[in-house]
DNA sequence: TTGAAAGCGCTAACAG
DNA sequence: CTGTTAGCGCTTTCAA
């Protein structure tokens, strides 16, 4: 910026009027300094202008990594913020593997005095509000309460999914649940719960096992679950990632979805219909989340009056790895004619 | 920071040092403000840190926008950087309709004097680098001079996409060219022209056209092609996105993916497979891209001497959406109730 | 071993 | 209308 101030004869205060529009410049003196900042290709520092102004007109996105789940948000957000004359900045704060708690509050205490004028953050546990900040959560730990959030109907999905393999015929059905601290996973499980109970469905509570919602802890549940003497004929996995991993275990034993396992995800990243057999699942609308996020936070920030919490429904996505439950599928049944259905 | 400073009893200047490993602390001192840090949740800005210290261990990555090509290059870089100690922070800088040329340069001069340590570039078209700092270019503008560059072997790509497409039998062969500023598109175009050459087909001029590789303006390139009397029997798309345009565009028209129009892409973004019919297209591996492109900036900001200049291999991935060219494709002749096939 | 002071690039008050 | 000055949160001499 002095360089600028330099070139065209004026102050730097001046520049900073210029570049930020200030009344009180003469016309002239606008233009020469518009020119010259053209010429020299300057752009003021975000970190510098950030640190003094506290305005900056970009808004975060704040992620473990980035990983279909995230990248998913990431789109629909793009999508919203495009002409609204805000930037993204997306911040990927987690460490090496993925595990460590309390990326959200380092990433948001690094990004938030400075740099951004609100975040979105995904899948926090542990978010105090600073005030004067403002942060939208994406599927957090907490629900619906506290912090603004969007989330979709976890709950409604989990039903989904485990009545369509009721009525496949299924009965030995296993759950790889997702993170224990986060609400989504809870919920999920919750549904799967409720849909077999309402069933008249026991649960085999040896088929529920945390999964983690992570490709390497998901395919260790998997396996222990496929070694069970008498193991699932079908599995519910808490999200795509652990479904994607399960039917890659179930090859490695032997096994082929779907004809000896049906397997069926939750969230619908665009890697499921990828997956061979082509995983069925839940879809959460992922896009439509990020951008629902944007805008919710570009609302606060903009002190818009509105309703603080999103929740979007989900749906069923048949492909093609569950199949009906046969007699031949079961390791425990003794032989029964004809697919069963509900 | 003066919280901390306040509350642990010393000045600013020991916390700085504390929170920076250096030496000349007393160990009993050290061990008070790590106490008072943890308690207060204290976390250095970003912004202020980077404006004095000029090294951040943040590496950006800089986007026009999110969409499925650069948030695949994402994924990559991620999983690149976990385990380096390094963040990453991609920033999206494009305007609202993406068309803004310079969006590049922009961004790099709001981050890189602060902020980053280092940069990727996606698909960039002017660069100039300042010196001191490090860029790498993901399939940019100019090709394999200047920058440190990644990209995939497009010229090959192409020519495996058409092949394709003469070896099923057609000849009245389109191709919807992508970002004329892009070496990228120059090569797919120029592969797809020796492909027909080699294969003794002639291009007609009026099937070639820019497409620049953006849904809107891709579907208005190809809804002209389908509109031409003598329209193509096969259209090669610059990229998937415009690929997938094209069979959107097909739709309307009332035509149908494979049988009246076989289409063939290139990328191969995840949501090529989610496409109806699956999108039969030339798979860039993205995701390695990404992680390429990262490793090449670490091995640069570390001061590591290597190669700069990555080029990956492509491959053809046969799916849904090309079949072969039969009498009954062609535009001129009355709709024949039935399958075209045989 | 510690702290006072200067300054990174910028903006905001105020004086000229 | 313009420039001088102070200070954002931090790091880094340098003196105590």
């Amino acid at each position: 910026m002095s360089d600028v101030a330099r070139t065209a004869g004026v102050s730097v205060a001046t520049v900073s009027k210029v570049v930020n529009g200030r009344y009180g410049v003469a016309q002239a003196t606008v233009e020469r300094v518009r020119e010259v900042i053209h010429q020299l290709g300057y752009e003021a520092s975000l970190g510098a202008q950030s640190l003094r102004s506290h305005r900056t007109n970009v808004l975060g996105i704040l992620v473990a990594e980035f990983e279909p789940f995230s990248t998913e948000l990431l789109k629909g957000a793009s999508k919203e913020v495009a002409g609204t004359g805000y930037q993204l900045l997306a911040y990927s704060g987690g460490d090496a593997d993925g595990t460590a708690v309390g990326w959200e509050r380092r990433s948001l205490a690094r990004l938030s005095g400075t740099l951004i004028d609100g975040a979105v953050i995904v899948t926090p546990t542990v978010v105090e509000t600073k005030q004067g900040f403002h942060v939208v959560a994406v599927d957090p730990h907490t629900g619906p309460s506290g912090l603004p959030t969007v989330d979709s109907d976890n709950f409604a999905g989990a039903v989904l999914a485990t009545n369509y393999l009721l009525s496949l015929g299924h009965h030995r059905i296993g759950h790889i649940s997702g993170r224990p601290d986060l609400e989504s996973a809870r919920l999920r499980e919750a549904g799967f719960r409720r849909a077999m109970a309402d069933a008249g469905v026991a649960v085999d509570e040896r088929l529920v096992r945390v999964g983690g919602f992570r490709v390497e802890s998901a395919a260790a549940t998997a396996a222990e679950l496929l070694a069970l003497p008498d193991r699932p004929t079908a599995v519910f996995a808490g999200n795509d990632l652990s479904a994607i991993s399960t039917m890659d275990v179930a090859r490695t034993v032997g096994l082929t979805v779907p004809d000896d396992l049906s397997v069926i995800g939750f969230d619908n990243i665009p890697e499921s219909a990828l997956a061979t057999p082509q995983l069925t699942t839940i879809a959460q609308p992922l896009q439509r989340m990020g951008a629902e996020a944007m805008r919710l936070l570009i609302d606060l920030v903009g002190g818009v009056e509105r309703d603080l919490h999103v929740r979007l429904p989900t749906e069923l996505v048949v492909r093609s790895s569950c199949a009906p439950h046969t007699p031949s599928t079961g390791p425990d049944r003794p032989p029964t004619a004809g697919a069963a259905s509900g």
